[in-house]
DNA sequence: AAGTACTTTATAATTATTCTAAACTACTTG
DNA sequence: CAAGTAGTTTAGAATAATTATAAAGTACTT
């Protein structure tokens, strides 16, 4: 699998070695140029029943959270139990669907702030999250 | 106190009896007509504290959670382990400093939407929630 | 080839939240 | 106003997501 180099290196950026099982979840989240969203919980399963790979949830929550924190993945803010994250890394918003904790990503041309408001004094603005609720009807 | 008429009318308008616990929480959530962002916890802390009156998680959950229903509380969407509520229930958005977890509010004027897309066939949207993500320079 | 530093893992610990069932209280109605 | 009943409170247990731990295993350097 050529992709091989390509998740050494996520890894290595991230500060990691290259592990089975580390490579095993960047299977799962970088084989494909298609975005997801996923819960550990699900990353998890993903991997023991599409690679029949059982790793520890330890090893997981650790490997997203580098990834997350050099940004190859993204967190997703929404107010549930459980952390939502994204392979999509760009700029933009998401619906999220309440009933089903389903969520769709919106492209960022359709969604953006008329105007930016002034941060508090000596605060910097990061990034924005913006959530549309929505609901079958 | 003149509003224990306003209290017992928020209970039982989100379906809940007036007793002497779910008095206490109002007259923390609802005595002043400053807003303000909490915890579960740091409510339960503060009615312990500012009004000696020490009441079990449970209930404060369950009151939290009724207020919720009935919109007299709000919901605020951050990517936390904790949930958060705030007491001012009008449309607005929020700046969050990251590194203290500390909620501002922003006025609505100051954030609003350029357009808003299209819901996903067969959906309807009930709110949107905008989170500026701030951090100390 | 061997040593060191980093990893994995099962399991325990922690934290937020929900559940439960027994004791208690608000409210209706006679 | 004295029950009765239906809703409440509470402590503690149960659940669920996440993080910590420490022993056994593996990647990488030299």
């Amino acid at each position: 699998m050529s992709n091989l180099n390509i998740y050494t290196e996520k890894l290595r950026e991230s500060g990691l070695r290259p592990t089975r099982q580390r490579l095993k979840i960047c299977e799962v989240l970088f084989s494909t140029k298609e975005t997801f969203h996923f819960t550990i919980n699900d990353l998890n399963k993903i991997i023991e029943e599409k690679l029949g790979e059982k790793i520890s949830l330890a090893t997981v929550y650790n490997t997203v959270h580098a990834f997350k924190k050099k940004g190859y993945l993204k967190e997703i803010a929404i107010a549930t139990d459980k952390s939502y994250f994204d392979t999509n890394t760009s700029t933009h918003s998401h619906f999220f669907d309440i009933k089903n904790s389903e969520l769709i990503d919106i492209d960022i041309n359709q969604v953006d702030l008329k105007n930016i408001p002034n941060p508090p004094a000596g605060k910097k603005i990061k990034n924005i999250d913006i959530i549309i609720n929505v609901e079958s009807e």
